[in-house]
This record gives structure tokens, C-alpha cells and sequence, in this order.
DNA sequence: GCTATCTTGGAACAACCGTTCCAAGATAGG
DNA sequence: CCTATCTTGGAACGGTTGTTCCAAGATAGC
């Protein structure tokens, strides 16, 4: 009996990310969505709820469509320390050029700001640190036993997800995607066992 | 001849750069700012300028009383990798507990939203950057020949670099110290060589 | 085609934003 | 003590913020 929606809420919500994810939360203005979006305040209010509730569903949805594909494909990659050298390649590739260059990660920036103070917010983070964190340390597990003697591969993949935020940060403000992969490359290099020259 | 002003221009300019280093630029309106400092909006409008170059200035008070004195002490810092240690350790001391925990790095901070967008304040966020590269780079040195065999010194200091805005970013979203410290440990071992065992 | 029910456009809202302005107050040289 | 000069308090500004509200429009079952 009633009337439909005249638009695909997902498609607005993508929008929504985008801009969000772009310029932050507290920059953003509602009138700045309705006009990205196309449709009216009356819509946006009805299907989303206010502006907190936007931004949340916002990060949530990039936390599933962006971040989550890469890194279960991460967990799932076997091959060892060339999954994480692959794994850190497109991660600079994608935050310093194409579509999103120096966006950096929507989750990263939202760790500033006042949306970090939200709990509901603070528990995507978490959530997303402890994700890349797990995948880290199962794409590390393969090559366990080839990695440098002593090697603790927790405490490895716990340096990694420290290193990925810091590369996901310092993207934004513009740095050489060359001196990027020169600080990940030590890092992933320092796990290596040491040639031998007998 | 004239009057002269009332209270203490650094004293304020202090008060100004824990409110916008805890609450960041967009979250944190002149009515705080008054209210915190206790003086007219007048004067601040009269001293400082508008509150763009009240942040900037604020940003560049934190390098160079907080920011600097800490990266100069790590620069000059002879003892090596144990200095590198020290600097992490106090580093992330600073940033879980005390009078400063869970504010982040000032800097940090303005990578993301849209502080970071002003030239001006850009070019502070690269000078810190590479103030602090060059002074872990400085500090690996004297550990040179002690340093794993096949290691850059130079590559090195870039992935320290990058792993202190991790945890800076991470701190602010309430990161467990100890599993800060467990990450940095991994990177700081990974340059020792490795123990010999005949 | 009628109607109940939802959606939509857009006006309107109070609250707050950063900034300006000016009269009143304070100061130090003469 | 007087006065030129700067500072200070506080009112006022136009613009923007997020949000609400309602009449008009669209839809699908009957």
C-alpha cells in the first residue's frame, strides 16, 4: 500500500562513505551530503537517522566493502611473507594514487576528531585493529618456520598493523609512496632469516 | 605611552594548544577557547589572529616545546639501539598515561581532517616527520657495526619513523601500552643480529 | 479510481559558528 | 594630572549548523 523509496539506499550510503571517508565528520555538512546525494533532507533524516547515525553506518560500510575484502584475502594468501609484501604494495598503491590518493583509511582518520569519541565508533576501530591484526598473524603462520630465528610471529604481525596505520596516516599528508615502501620494505626484510655466506 | 597587555601571550598560547591537541581544530570552538583562557575574545582576536592562526600557532608551540626537545634528546642520544628503546618506551609512557593520555600526537592528529588541508600547516607536518626520521637515523649510528648484518640504517629510521605514528594513532583510540610496547619491541629486535648459538 | 500509507521537497527553526565593533578601562610618558 | 594609545569586556553580526515539520506527491492493494 505504501509509497516505495525513489532511490537505492546502499548507492546514497556509498556516496555518504565517500565523503566522509574524503573530508572527516565534523567538516562535512548535511547540506554538502544532500547535495552529493541528490535527495532531500527529509529522505536522508527518515532512512539514516541523524548525522551520528550516518557517519556510523558510513564507516561500517567501508569497514565491510573496502577494508574486509582486502584483508581476508590477506588471511587467506599462503604465501608467506610475499603475501604481506603484497598485502603492503597495493595498501601504498591504492592511498597515493587512483581514486582515493591521499584519502588515507577511513578508519585510521577516524581516530582523531570527535568521532573517535563515540563508543559506538571506538568499537569499529578496535574491531578493525584487531581484524588486520589476526590476518597479519595467519598469513605470517605459513611461513613460520622461515622466518628469521627467534622470530616472534605475534609480536611481528602486532609491529605490521602498527606500521600499516602509520603508513595509512603519514599518505595523507602527502608522503613519497617510495620512502613508504623503503620503511615497509626494513620491516618486512628484519623478518627474513640472515643469508648465509659460508 | 599605551596600555599594556593584561596576561601572558605563551601562557595562553599553552592553554590554547592542550585544547586544540585534545580536541582537534573542528571540535573545538572560540566559546572553549574564551572560556578556557579566561581572556576576551578581543584580545585573542588581537594577538593571535583569526583561529586558523591561532591553531597554527598553537601546532608550532607543541614542535617546538613538546615535540622537539624529545627528538633533539633521541638525536643526541649515543647509546643506540638502547636509545631508540628509551625514546619508545617514554614515548608511549607519555601518550596511555599521565596528564596527556589518550591525546595522541598533536601532529599526528592533523593529518587527518581539515587542519591538514592548510599549506602552512603541512609543511609543519613534513618538517616533523622528517625531524624525527633524521634523528632515529642519527641515533641507529653509533650502532652501526652492531646493527644486523645487511641492514640500512636509512630504511630503518623510516620504518621507526612510521611505527611511531602507529602508535601514536592507536594510543588515541585507547591502545593497551603493553601491546604497544610488544610491537615496537618486535622492530627494535628484528635490527639486532641474531644470537649465535655454536 | 479510490484511499491508506509512505516518501519527498523545501521552508522554517533555534543554536551555534567565527568575526567585528565600540565604548569603557588601563597604562605610561609628559 | 592629563592625555595619547593600547587593551578589554561584551554586545552584535551575518552565516551556517543539524534537525524538524508539513503540505504535496507517489505508490500499491482494494
Amino acid at each position: 500500500m505504501p509509497d516505495v523509496k525513489h532511490f537505492d539506499p546502499d548507492a546514497v550510503l556509498e556516496q555518504v562513505e565517500r565523503l566522509f571517508w574524503q573530508r572527516g565528520t565534523a567538516t562535512t555538512g548535511i547540506a554538502e551530503v544532500v547535495a552529493a546525494t541528490g535527495l532531500s533532507r527529509s529522505s536522508l533524516y527518515a532512512t539514516f537517522g541523524g548525522k551520528r547515525e550516518l557517519y556510523v553506518k558510513a564507516l561500517r560500510r567501508y569497514v565491510e566493502r573496502r577494508s574486509a575484502p582486502v584483508v581476508q584475502a590477506l588471511a587467506a594468501d599462503g604465501r608467506g611473507l610475499a603475501a604481506v609484501e603484497a598485502f603492503f604494495d597495493r595498501l601504498i598503491e591504492a592511498r597515493c594514487a587512483g581514486e582515493h590518493a591521499r584519502w588515507g583509511c577511513m578508519v585510521a582518520n577516524a581516530h582523531t576528531g570527535a568521532e573517535g569519541g563515540d563508543p559506538e565508533v571506538r568499537e569499529v576501530l578496535d574491531q578493525h585493529q584487531e581484524r588486520l591484526r589476526a590476518a597479519l598473524r595467519a598469513a605470517l603462520e605459513p611461513a613460520r618456520d622461515r622466518l628469521r630465528p627467534g622470530t616472534d610471529p605475534d609480536a611481528a604481525a602486532e609491529m605490521l598493523t602498527l606500521l600499516a596505520y602509520g603508513v595509512n596516516l603519514r599518505s595523507r599528508a602527502g608522503a613519497d609512496p617510495g620512502v613508504l615502501r623503503r620503511g615497509v620494505a626494513a620491516a618486512i626484510d628484519s623478518l627474513r632469516p640472515t643469508e648465509e655466506h659460508p
